[in-house]
RNA sequence: GGGUGAGUAGCUCAGCUGGUUAGAGCGCACGGUUCACAUCCGUGAGGUCGGGGGUUCGAGUCCCUCCUCGCCCA
């Protein structure tokens, strides 16, 4: 017996750090070590993780799909090139320095900008390394030299040239308007920063006061009824909206409204806007803290009041109010309303409670004064790029919700009162006035032309959105605004790997940008994922308990395991549910790789040499059905990948790996490898293992490099998988008639081993068969020896012909054969009879119905030939099989 | 309110442009120390593909409608 190089477990541990490392040491990461060097490029760039974010299945999942993409089209022969980066994450990262520097007893107030922004990039190199090294844990085959910081020197050139070109194109403006603003963060956010919670609230119902009357004059008269959820932007109100053609209230438009508690005088005015049938049909408008209150401001003019400090407190335009906080204030005024006669009722209402996205509280509508793009007349070439086809998201619905929030746009605030991002390259000068410039120094002189002599200047204090720089990515990192040779050879890049959840946030803003600057596509196609979430469709959370760490996964089970899970658990755009069992079963899966493996360089002699793809001339049917098996499997694989259904392709090859494989191919050699020819075998044995190594690369990377190093290879083979080329199917292994051959052996051993467990004969006792079978008898007889070993027979009780008559035995009809096993005693005649009939039975049903299929006039006339065809040879083969059914059956009985 | 996804075996999911008897993994039952693998092998049970209607020779797949759950937008 030959000795085996390999353990009897695949040992990830140790595999996957060192191979990691072997390939980026060769270089095979970066396009110009292709096989092709100058070839096509394929390009990728990576959605940048937060730089201080720790690893979580989304990462894991983005990590699997687009190294898959990477992988393949490095083996296809492209200069593949998958560009990392890290994000700075505005808030996320300066909330949690803010958090350390708590811990410490310090405030980002009182250590400064300057200091502040050391924290955070000490913070920054500190976790850099982290996230990185765990994205090379799951086999990203990134270009790390490659790799970007959203905040690096280079990164932030490109911000304030995007920025300044932005500003001279008029699109970029400052502006008094109604923001998000986070009282926890104390930042202005963008709209898509907003989550939109259904929460139990309040309706309030109370009574508008009208100037020169008295509330005992009734509604209409004394009072105008007004119904809201926010009672303390009463406060705020600067006028009082009805609809122009509502009865109840016409006579009351001009007049004026007294706010209640404060007796400041309003207008009431007239508004189509106003929903007369929600609530009392009159609406109060408090332009300073709800949106559309502030567009109906607009319209008419109206004063904007700002009754609130930055931290939600109320400000001094509350009156007796001032320096309480909102909700306590709310409080406060309803109960002081309630005493002076002002309520009429409340009644319980389902809110939509705006909520922070990252900080989790109430957003608070209001006026302050901000930085916005106009977004408009990009987001008509980002509509443009996909509606023409430039563009392709996948799947194809997303291209719908993509257009309705494109046609919907409204100004992005770009602005946040934070520290820790991309300074707004404005300066203002002595009088106000803005100089937007890529510099200081760009800045200063603009002014002094302006003034006509040097000024001081301030820089605006704010940074930009962290979307503004992630929305110049693609080209950003590849150089822009420098026209490099990178930029020039790899952009526009490929495909866009990235979650749903972020179509608006990032794809939508990139292609805009990109189209805008580099007057070119950033990418061809966007491909989107879902969110990953527990087993049972429960979203993955820290306070519940159900995080399915990937790094735990990694150890406990290897990043082959749990990147084939991903990929093979998930379709495009659909959430997937990730279970510790599936994980499981994928380590086995690698582990059944490598025990093929283990078998096949067990059975090689010392001087084995491997020529490569088998010489057609010397194989028998087992090989040529493998290598037809392969061929299809190729073909399909292919395919799916090409057109992104990468779950499907992964579980054909799976499938061909463990089904046909091992469980029949490398069965089926066992005697052949005894026998006095075993080199066609041991050929085709390492040519499939070699392919099918290959087809899995892309999803298993760690265990094919590692097995693909321990097999044959031919001289002008790759030295590495990585870097070798992806199969293709070969005309000369197509053969289809042996295949059909040998999936009839399949049939007749499991005929035979079903037979052998209904009748409890022992599975160590060698049996006789007796086989008539028609087509295939001869092929059948020549392969004697497998259909012994894999059915149990003793080789030399096999005869083929008909069955014996009056013996007692069990009789098994397949397809094209009948199998007589003289089982004598251990077979009950009328158990048999039963089975026979039973399976008869089922056999004249599906007659029947094909039958009655070919029966209809229609299904011959409409139904393409090779269906009438099929349908026919099915009709022919059942009704060979009935005759045989009856025949076992009479001599039974 | 508008849009959109899902509902297929006990569980978690596949099922591409409609075409034989709807698949997988796990689980379950029975049996296995077959010299690659018990992280394995063999055999089996288990589904009127959410309900109803329609198109078609033919529907899990296309259309309509309803029910349940989820997501996005307003």
């Amino acid at each position: 017996m030959p000795e085996f190089t390999l353990p009897k477990t695949y040992d990830f541990r140790d595999a996957e750090q060192r191979l990691y490392r072997w390939w980026e040491e060769n270089g095979w990461f970066k396009p110009e070590n292709a096989r092709n060097p100058d070839g096509k490029p394929f390009v990728i760039s990576i959605p940048p993780p937060n730089v201080t974010g720790v690893l979580h299945q989304g990462h894991a999942l983005f990590v699997a799909l687009e190294d898959l993409m990477i992988r393949y089209h490095r083996m296809k022969g492209r200069a593949a090139l998958w560009v990392p980066g890290t994000d700075h994450a505005g808030i996320a990262t300066q909330l949690q320095v803010e958090k350390k520097l708590l811990a410490e007893g310090k405030s980002r107030e009182e250590i400064g900008r300057e200091a502040f922004l050391k924290e955070c990039w000490d913070w920054t190199h500190k976790h850099h390394d982290r996230i990185i090294s765990q994205l090379k844990r799951l086999g990203a085959s990134c270009d790390w030299d490659r790799e970007r910081f959203t905040l690096d020197e280079g990164l932030s050139r490109a911000v304030r040239e995007a920025f300044v070109r932005l500003y001279r194109m008029g699109l970029i403006y400052r502006d008094e308007y109604i923001v998000n603003w986070s009282p926890g963060l104390q930042t202005a956010v963008s709209d898509v920063e907003v989550e939109y919670t259904e929460e139990q609230g309040t309706l309030y119902y109370f009574k508008y006061p009208i100037a020169g009357h008295d509330i005992s004059e009734g509604p209409g008269k004394g009072y105008i009824p007004v119904a809201t959820t926010r009672p303390e932007t009463i406060l705020g109100d600067t006028a009082v909206a009805v609809h122009p053609d509502d009865e109840r209230y016409r006579h009351l438009i001009g007049k004026t409204a007294l706010v209640p508690i404060l007796n400041r005088p309003i207008p009431i005015i007239h508004d189509s806007y106003v929903d007369m049938a929600f609530g009392t049909g009159a609406l109060k408008i408090t332009p300073g803290h709800d949106p559309n209150d502030f567009e109906i401001g607009r319209r008419h003019g109206l004063q904007v009041i700002n009754i609130m400090n930055k931290d939600a407190t109320l400000n001094e335009n509350a009156g007796p109010y001032a320096g309480l906080d909102r909700f306590e204030a709310r409080k406060r005024l309803w109960k002081d309303m309630k005493q002076a006669g002002l309520v009429i009722k409340e009644e319980p209402y389902v809110i939509q409670a705006p909520r922070s996205q990252r900080g989790g509280e109430i957003i608070e509508p209001l006026v302050s004064k901000q930085w916005f793009v106009n977004v408009k007349p990009m987001a008509e070439m980002g509509l443009a790029a996909v509606r023409t086809g430039r563009i392709q998201i996948i799947p194809k619905r997303f291209e719908k919700i993509y257009f309705n929030w494109l046609e919907n746009i409204r100004p992005w605030c770009i602005s946040r009162q934070l520290w820790w991002g991309h300074r707004i390259p404005v300066w203002y000068g002595p009088d106000g006035r803005e100089f937007a410039a890529h510099s200081e120094e760009e800045a200063r002189a603009l002014a002094e032309e302006h003034y006509g002599h040097p000024v001081d200047l301030e820089q605006d204090p704010d940074v930009l959105d962290t979307w503004f720089s992630s929305g110049l990515w693609p080209f950003s990192t590849l150089g822009w605004p420098d026209d490099t040779p990178d930029l020039r050879r790899f952009y526009p890049t490929d495909v866009l790997e990235t979650g749903y959840d972020i179509l608006f946030f990032w794809v939508a803003r990139m292609i805009m940008q990109g189209l805008l600057y580099t007057n070119d596509i950033p990418f061809h196609t966007v491909y989107l994922h879902g969110l990953v979430r527990d087993e049972h469709g429960r979203k993955m959370s820290k306070t519940y308990g159900n995080v399915v760490d990937p790094i735990e996964v990694m150890d406990d089970y290897g990043a082959d395991a749990l990147r084939f899970t991903l990929l093979t658990g998930s379709t495009p755009g659909n959430d997937m549910n990730l279970s510790i069992d599936r994980i499981r079963a994928n380590r086995n899966f690698a582990n059944k790789i490598w025990n093929a493996t283990r078998f096949v360089l067990g059975n090689l002699p010392e001087d084995f040499t491997y020529r490569g793809a088998p010489d057609p001339a010397a194989l028998q049917t087992p090989d040529k059905w493998v290598l037809h098996r392969l061929n299809e499997t190729i073909a399909n694989a292919t395919r799916l990948i090409d057109s992104y259904q990468f779950g499907e392709a992964g579980r054909q090859i799976y499938d061909f790996l463990w089904s046909d494989f091992a469980d029949w191919y490398i069965e089926a050699a066992k005697p052949r490898l005894r026998g006095d020819d075993p080199d066609p075998v041991r050929q085709t044995l390492v040519y499939v293992l070699d392919q099918t190594l290959r087809l899995l690369h892309p999803y298993i990377p760690y265990v094919t490099e590692e097995l693909w190093q321990h097999i044959p290879h031919t001289e002008d083979d790759t030295p590495a998988l990585i870097i070798a080329a992806w199969p293709e199917s070969r005309p000369e292994f197509h053969f289809p008639h042996q295949a059909e051959a040998f999936e009839h052996l399949r049939q007749v051993v499991r005929a035979i081993r079903n037979a052998r467990s209904e009748y409890n004969v022992e599975p160590g006792r060698k049996i006789a068969a007796v086989i008539d079978a028609p087509t295939y008898g001869e092929s059948l007889a020549a392969m004697r020896d497998i259909l012994a070993l894999l059915a149990r027979l003793d080789p030399d009780q096999i005869t083929f012909g008909p069955a014996p008559e009056g013996e007692k035995g069990a009789a098994l009809v397949v397809a094209d054969a009948t199998i007589f096993l003289p089982l004598g005693g251990m077979v009950d005649i009328e158990a048999e009879l039963a089975r026979l009939r039973k399976q008869l039975a089922e056999t004249e049903k599906r007659i029947a119905s094909t039958q009655a299929r070919l029966n209809n006039p229609n299904f011959v006339q409409k139904a393409p030939e090779k269906v009438v065809n099929q349908a026919r040879q099915t009709l022919a083969d059942l009704q060979a099989q009935q005759a045989r059914l009856r025949e076992q059956i009479d001599a039974l009985s």
